[in-house]
DNA sequence: TTAATTTTGCAACATAGTTGCTTTTAGATA
DNA sequence: TATCTAAAAGCAACTATGTTGCAAAATTAA
Protein backbone atom coordinates (compact mmCIF):
# COMPACT_ATOMS: atom_id res chain seq x y z
CA UNK A 1 0.00 0.00 0.00
CA UNK A 2 3.07 2.28 0.70
CA UNK A 3 4.28 1.09 -2.88
CA UNK A 4 0.61 1.62 -4.07
CA UNK A 5 0.83 5.29 -2.65
CA UNK A 6 4.01 6.41 -3.88
CA UNK A 7 3.45 5.23 -7.07
CA UNK A 8 0.21 7.42 -7.49
CA UNK A 9 1.72 10.08 -6.25
CA UNK A 10 4.97 9.36 -8.99
CA UNK A 11 2.17 9.73 -11.26
CA UNK A 12 1.00 13.25 -9.94
CA UNK A 13 4.53 14.57 -9.77
CA UNK A 14 5.07 13.08 -13.51
CA UNK A 15 2.39 15.35 -14.53
CA UNK A 16 3.53 17.99 -12.49
CA UNK A 17 6.69 18.05 -14.16
CA UNK A 18 5.26 18.18 -17.33
CA UNK A 19 3.54 21.14 -16.97
CA UNK A 20 -0.20 19.81 -16.12
CA UNK A 21 -2.70 20.36 -13.41
CA UNK A 22 -3.58 16.98 -12.14
CA UNK A 23 -6.96 15.74 -12.37
CA UNK A 24 -8.64 12.35 -12.32
CA UNK A 25 -8.95 11.51 -15.55
CA UNK A 26 -4.93 12.30 -16.31
CA UNK A 27 -3.94 10.11 -13.29
CA UNK A 28 -5.86 7.36 -14.44
CA UNK A 29 -5.24 7.16 -18.30
CA UNK A 30 -1.23 7.86 -17.55
CA UNK A 31 -1.53 4.74 -14.87
CA UNK A 32 -2.71 2.69 -17.92
CA UNK A 33 -0.06 3.75 -20.19
CA UNK A 34 2.64 3.15 -17.15
CA UNK A 35 1.16 -0.52 -16.19
CA UNK A 36 0.69 -1.42 -19.58
CA UNK A 37 3.41 -3.21 -21.71
CA UNK A 38 1.96 -2.36 -24.83
CA UNK A 39 0.66 0.72 -27.40
CA UNK A 40 -3.83 1.58 -26.11
CA UNK A 41 -6.16 2.34 -28.81
CA UNK A 42 -8.74 5.16 -27.74
CA UNK A 43 -11.03 2.41 -26.97
CA UNK A 44 -9.24 0.17 -24.83
CA UNK A 45 -8.70 3.60 -22.54
CA UNK A 46 -12.66 3.94 -22.51
CA UNK A 47 -13.23 0.03 -21.43
CA UNK A 48 -10.22 0.02 -19.27
CA UNK A 49 -11.22 3.26 -17.62
CA UNK A 50 -14.74 1.46 -17.18
CA UNK A 51 -16.25 4.18 -19.01
CA UNK A 52 -16.20 6.46 -16.18
CA UNK A 53 -14.39 9.47 -18.27
CA UNK A 54 -16.47 10.89 -21.52
CA UNK A 55 -15.27 10.14 -24.60
CA UNK A 56 -14.10 13.63 -25.51
CA UNK A 57 -12.25 13.75 -22.26
CA UNK A 58 -10.18 11.06 -23.39
CA UNK A 59 -9.72 12.22 -26.54
CA UNK A 60 -8.81 15.67 -25.37
CA UNK A 61 -6.43 14.12 -22.94
CA UNK A 62 -4.57 11.70 -25.58
CA UNK A 63 -4.06 15.33 -27.20
CA UNK A 64 -2.49 16.91 -24.12
CA UNK A 65 -0.21 13.87 -23.49
CA UNK A 66 0.90 14.12 -27.29
CA UNK A 67 1.49 17.58 -27.34
CA UNK A 68 3.53 17.45 -23.98
CA UNK A 69 5.95 14.32 -25.45
CA UNK A 70 4.49 12.24 -22.86
CA UNK A 71 2.99 9.90 -25.10
CA UNK A 72 3.24 9.09 -28.97
CA UNK A 73 1.14 7.92 -31.75
CA UNK A 74 1.83 4.61 -33.86
CA UNK A 75 0.12 4.32 -36.92
CA UNK A 76 -1.18 1.24 -38.40
CA UNK A 77 -2.22 -0.66 -41.60
CA UNK A 78 -5.85 -1.41 -40.60
CA UNK A 79 -5.56 2.42 -40.03
CA UNK A 80 -6.94 2.30 -35.77
CA UNK A 81 -4.36 4.89 -34.25
CA UNK A 82 -2.42 3.66 -31.27
CA UNK A 83 -0.50 5.29 -28.57
CA UNK A 84 2.87 4.75 -26.31
CA UNK A 85 4.60 6.23 -23.68
CA UNK A 86 7.53 7.92 -24.94
CA UNK A 87 10.75 7.74 -23.50
CA UNK A 88 12.52 9.92 -21.11
CA UNK A 89 14.09 12.29 -25.13
CA UNK A 90 10.59 13.18 -25.76
CA UNK A 91 9.54 16.66 -24.57
CA UNK A 92 7.10 19.35 -25.54
CA UNK A 93 6.94 20.04 -29.38
CA UNK A 94 9.11 17.76 -30.03
CA UNK A 95 9.45 13.78 -30.04
CA UNK A 96 12.24 11.43 -30.26
CA UNK A 97 10.98 8.06 -31.17
CA UNK A 98 13.68 6.20 -33.05
CA UNK A 99 12.27 3.19 -32.33
CA UNK A 100 10.52 0.56 -34.62
CA UNK A 101 7.12 -0.77 -33.75
CA UNK A 102 5.83 -4.33 -33.92
CA UNK A 103 2.37 -5.78 -34.10
CA UNK A 104 1.72 -9.18 -33.06
CA UNK A 105 -1.05 -10.95 -35.65
CA UNK A 106 -2.00 -13.61 -32.84
CA UNK A 107 -2.57 -11.38 -30.22
CA UNK A 108 -3.13 -8.13 -31.69
CA UNK A 109 -0.93 -6.14 -28.99
CA UNK A 110 1.37 -3.35 -30.25
CA UNK A 111 5.04 -3.22 -28.80
CA UNK A 112 7.33 -0.16 -29.05
CA UNK A 113 10.66 -2.00 -29.48
CA UNK A 114 12.77 0.54 -28.14
CA UNK A 115 16.13 -1.52 -28.49
CA UNK A 116 15.73 -1.52 -32.06
CA UNK A 117 16.36 1.83 -33.87
CA UNK A 118 15.16 2.55 -37.45
CA UNK A 119 17.96 1.69 -40.01
CA UNK A 120 19.51 4.12 -41.76
CA UNK A 121 17.80 4.44 -45.65
CA UNK A 122 18.98 5.80 -48.40
CA UNK A 123 16.33 7.70 -50.68
CA UNK A 124 16.45 8.15 -53.85
CA UNK A 125 18.44 11.53 -55.14
CA UNK A 126 15.97 14.50 -54.80
CA UNK A 127 14.57 13.14 -51.70
CA UNK A 128 15.11 14.72 -48.17
CA UNK A 129 14.10 12.99 -45.49
CA UNK A 130 12.61 14.23 -42.05
CA UNK A 131 10.82 11.28 -40.03
CA UNK A 132 10.96 7.58 -40.58
CA UNK A 133 8.26 5.07 -39.81
CA UNK A 134 8.76 1.55 -39.40
CA UNK A 135 5.99 -1.01 -38.47
CA UNK A 136 6.85 -4.59 -38.19
CA UNK A 137 4.77 -7.14 -38.20
CA UNK A 138 4.65 -10.80 -37.38
CA UNK A 139 4.91 -12.99 -34.07
CA UNK A 140 5.91 -12.04 -30.56
CA UNK A 141 7.37 -13.55 -27.97
CA UNK A 142 4.66 -14.63 -25.89
CA UNK A 143 2.65 -16.16 -29.16
CA UNK A 144 5.75 -17.88 -30.89
CA UNK B 1 -7.15 10.47 -80.06
CA UNK B 2 -5.58 7.01 -81.34
CA UNK B 3 -3.90 6.79 -78.28
CA UNK B 4 -6.32 7.70 -76.06
CA UNK B 5 -8.90 4.82 -77.22
CA UNK B 6 -6.14 2.51 -76.98
CA UNK B 7 -5.65 3.64 -73.37
CA UNK B 8 -9.24 3.06 -72.14
CA UNK B 9 -9.10 -0.53 -74.46
CA UNK B 10 -5.75 -1.28 -72.53
CA UNK B 11 -7.59 -0.01 -69.06
CA UNK B 12 -10.61 -2.67 -70.01
CA UNK B 13 -7.96 -5.45 -71.03
CA UNK B 14 -6.21 -4.94 -68.14
CA UNK B 15 -9.85 -5.30 -65.93
CA UNK B 16 -10.51 -8.32 -67.78
CA UNK B 17 -7.01 -10.04 -67.05
CA UNK B 18 -8.05 -9.37 -63.53
CA UNK B 19 -11.37 -11.40 -64.22
CA UNK B 20 -13.56 -8.38 -63.32
CA UNK B 21 -16.16 -7.58 -65.50
CA UNK B 22 -15.43 -3.90 -67.33
CA UNK B 23 -17.75 -1.30 -65.38
CA UNK B 24 -17.99 2.59 -65.80
CA UNK B 25 -16.40 2.58 -61.79
CA UNK B 26 -13.62 0.44 -61.97
CA UNK B 27 -12.50 1.58 -65.48
CA UNK B 28 -12.53 5.44 -63.92
CA UNK B 29 -11.03 4.67 -60.72
CA UNK B 30 -8.65 2.60 -62.38
CA UNK B 31 -7.72 5.56 -64.79
CA UNK B 32 -6.94 7.89 -62.20
CA UNK B 33 -4.61 5.50 -60.65
CA UNK B 34 -2.42 4.79 -63.97
CA UNK B 35 -2.49 8.52 -64.22
CA UNK B 36 -1.30 9.44 -61.04
CA UNK B 37 2.27 9.70 -60.18
CA UNK B 38 1.40 9.28 -56.18
CA UNK B 39 -1.52 8.02 -54.16
CA UNK B 40 -4.59 8.67 -53.70
CA UNK B 41 -7.53 8.32 -50.60
CA UNK B 42 -11.48 7.59 -50.74
CA UNK B 43 -12.18 11.38 -50.92
CA UNK B 44 -9.44 12.18 -53.71
CA UNK B 45 -11.34 9.55 -55.90
CA UNK B 46 -14.96 10.91 -55.09
CA UNK B 47 -13.14 14.56 -56.37
CA UNK B 48 -11.54 13.36 -59.29
CA UNK B 49 -14.21 11.47 -60.72
CA UNK B 50 -16.93 14.71 -60.25
CA UNK B 51 -18.79 12.56 -57.47
CA UNK B 52 -20.22 10.43 -60.53
CA UNK B 53 -20.21 7.84 -58.55
CA UNK B 54 -21.92 6.60 -55.24
CA UNK B 55 -19.83 6.20 -52.19
CA UNK B 56 -20.14 3.15 -51.16
CA UNK B 57 -19.43 1.94 -54.90
CA UNK B 58 -16.00 3.32 -54.68
CA UNK B 59 -15.44 1.73 -51.02
CA UNK B 60 -16.45 -1.23 -52.71
CA UNK B 61 -13.92 -1.01 -56.08
CA UNK B 62 -11.27 -0.14 -53.85
CA UNK B 63 -12.07 -3.27 -51.68
CA UNK B 64 -12.10 -5.42 -55.10
CA UNK B 65 -9.23 -3.92 -56.99
CA UNK B 66 -7.25 -4.47 -53.17
CA UNK B 67 -8.38 -8.05 -53.23
CA UNK B 68 -7.04 -8.85 -56.90
CA UNK B 69 -3.84 -7.52 -56.08
CA UNK B 70 -4.06 -4.12 -58.15
CA UNK B 71 -3.96 -1.63 -55.87
CA UNK B 72 -2.19 -1.84 -51.96
CA UNK B 73 -3.00 0.47 -49.16
CA UNK B 74 -0.47 2.46 -47.55
CA UNK B 75 -0.53 3.67 -43.77
CA UNK B 76 0.70 7.38 -42.55
CA UNK B 77 0.48 8.74 -39.05
CA UNK B 78 -2.14 11.20 -39.57
CA UNK B 79 -4.39 8.03 -40.24
CA UNK B 80 -5.88 8.40 -43.37
CA UNK B 81 -5.77 5.11 -45.91
CA UNK B 82 -4.04 5.63 -49.20
CA UNK B 83 -3.85 3.72 -52.33
CA UNK B 84 -1.54 2.93 -55.07
CA UNK B 85 -1.36 0.61 -57.46
CA UNK B 86 0.55 -3.02 -57.44
CA UNK B 87 3.57 -3.67 -59.57
CA UNK B 88 3.76 -6.92 -62.05
CA UNK B 89 4.53 -9.17 -59.17
CA UNK B 90 1.06 -8.49 -56.69
CA UNK B 91 -1.85 -10.82 -57.71
CA UNK B 92 -5.22 -12.13 -56.07
CA UNK B 93 -4.80 -13.05 -52.28
CA UNK B 94 -1.28 -11.98 -52.44
CA UNK B 95 1.16 -8.81 -52.16
CA UNK B 96 4.40 -8.93 -52.78
CA UNK B 97 5.07 -5.28 -51.82
CA UNK B 98 8.82 -4.20 -50.63
CA UNK B 99 8.83 -1.04 -51.31
CA UNK B 100 8.94 1.91 -48.61
CA UNK B 101 6.28 4.87 -49.11
CA UNK B 102 7.27 8.03 -49.16
CA UNK B 103 5.27 11.35 -47.56
CA UNK B 104 5.75 14.52 -48.36
CA UNK B 105 5.17 17.26 -45.88
CA UNK B 106 4.80 20.17 -48.66
CA UNK B 107 2.74 19.05 -51.45
CA UNK B 108 1.16 16.02 -49.34
CA UNK B 109 1.73 13.42 -51.99
CA UNK B 110 2.65 10.03 -50.91
CA UNK B 111 4.49 8.16 -53.61
CA UNK B 112 5.51 4.79 -53.75
CA UNK B 113 9.82 4.40 -54.05
CA UNK B 114 9.41 1.20 -56.18
CA UNK B 115 13.32 1.48 -55.98
CA UNK B 116 13.63 1.52 -52.96
CA UNK B 117 13.55 -1.86 -51.04
CA UNK B 118 12.57 -1.89 -47.39
CA UNK B 119 15.75 -2.77 -45.35
CA UNK B 120 16.61 -5.62 -43.12
CA UNK B 121 15.83 -5.47 -39.78
CA UNK B 122 17.07 -7.14 -36.82
CA UNK B 123 14.11 -7.92 -34.48
CA UNK B 124 14.74 -9.05 -30.67
CA UNK B 125 15.55 -12.50 -30.07
CA UNK B 126 11.36 -14.31 -29.92
CA UNK B 127 10.11 -12.08 -32.46
CA UNK B 128 8.72 -13.56 -35.97
CA UNK B 129 8.27 -10.97 -38.86
CA UNK B 130 5.95 -11.58 -41.40
CA UNK B 131 5.09 -7.96 -42.81
CA UNK B 132 7.74 -4.81 -42.86
CA UNK B 133 6.08 -1.35 -43.46
CA UNK B 134 8.07 1.55 -44.04
CA UNK B 135 6.88 5.16 -44.49
CA UNK B 136 9.11 8.18 -44.58
CA UNK B 137 8.13 11.77 -44.15
CA UNK B 138 9.91 14.48 -45.66
CA UNK B 139 10.23 17.11 -49.07
CA UNK B 140 9.88 15.56 -52.57
CA UNK B 141 12.29 15.73 -55.00
CA UNK B 142 9.30 18.59 -56.66
CA UNK B 143 9.04 20.64 -53.54
CA UNK B 144 12.58 20.49 -52.13
C1' DT C 1 -32.38 -11.23 -77.52
C1' DT C 2 -32.93 -13.14 -73.35
C1' DA C 3 -31.64 -14.87 -68.84
C1' DA C 4 -28.46 -15.32 -65.05
C1' DT C 5 -25.19 -13.03 -62.45
C1' DT C 6 -22.82 -9.21 -60.90
C1' DT C 7 -22.54 -4.57 -59.74
C1' DT C 8 -24.52 -0.22 -58.52
C1' DG C 9 -27.18 3.15 -55.88
C1' DC C 10 -29.84 4.14 -52.05
C1' DA C 11 -31.20 4.18 -47.28
C1' DA C 12 -30.18 3.16 -42.90
C1' DC C 13 -26.91 2.26 -39.69
C1' DA C 14 -22.42 2.15 -36.96
C1' DT C 15 -18.19 4.07 -35.33
C1' DA C 16 -14.71 7.69 -34.85
C1' DG C 17 -13.62 12.16 -34.03
C1' DT C 18 -14.71 17.43 -33.48
C1' DT C 19 -16.72 21.76 -31.68
C1' DG C 20 -19.26 25.09 -28.76
C1' DC C 21 -20.98 25.82 -24.55
C1' DT C 22 -22.02 25.05 -19.54
C1' DT C 23 -20.69 23.11 -15.24
C1' DT C 24 -17.22 21.42 -12.33
C1' DT C 25 -12.67 21.16 -10.51
C1' DA C 26 -7.74 22.41 -9.53
C1' DG C 27 -4.54 25.55 -8.08
C1' DA C 28 -3.47 30.15 -6.52
C1' DT C 29 -4.27 33.73 -3.24
C1' DA C 30 -5.94 36.09 0.58
C1' DT D 1 -9.39 27.56 5.32
C1' DA D 2 -12.46 30.18 2.27
C1' DT D 3 -12.72 32.51 -2.07
C1' DC D 4 -11.55 33.48 -6.75
C1' DT D 5 -9.97 32.44 -11.42
C1' DA D 6 -8.41 29.62 -15.04
C1' DA D 7 -8.41 25.15 -16.77
C1' DA D 8 -10.58 20.88 -17.58
C1' DA D 9 -14.60 17.83 -17.88
C1' DG D 10 -19.13 16.76 -19.41
C1' DC D 11 -22.81 17.20 -22.54
C1' DA D 12 -25.13 17.79 -26.92
C1' DA D 13 -24.95 18.32 -31.50
C1' DC D 14 -22.46 17.75 -35.49
C1' DT D 15 -19.20 15.92 -39.31
C1' DA D 16 -16.58 12.35 -41.38
C1' DT D 17 -15.75 7.67 -42.44
C1' DG D 18 -17.04 3.21 -43.26
C1' DT D 19 -20.57 -0.87 -43.40
C1' DT D 20 -24.79 -3.63 -44.60
C1' DG D 21 -29.18 -5.14 -46.83
C1' DC D 22 -31.86 -4.73 -50.57
C1' DA D 23 -33.96 -3.22 -55.02
C1' DA D 24 -32.70 -1.47 -59.60
C1' DA D 25 -29.50 -1.41 -63.30
C1' DA D 26 -25.77 -3.11 -66.02
C1' DT D 27 -22.73 -6.76 -67.65
C1' DT D 28 -21.75 -11.10 -69.41
C1' DA D 29 -22.90 -15.64 -71.10
C1' DA D 30 -26.10 -18.41 -73.60
MN1 LIG E 1 6.78 3.53 -29.69
MN1 LIG F 1 3.42 1.49 -52.69
ZN1 LIG G 1 1.51 -11.78 -29.45
ZN1 LIG H 1 6.22 17.41 -52.47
Amino acid sequence: MASRLSHIAKISDFLRKHKLSVTESRKQILKLFIEQPGALAHADIEKKTGERFDRVTIYRTLQTFLEKGIIHSIPTSDNSVLYALCKENCSEGRHVDHHIHFICTICQNTYCLDETNTPDIKLPKGYRLNRLEVVAEGTCKNCI
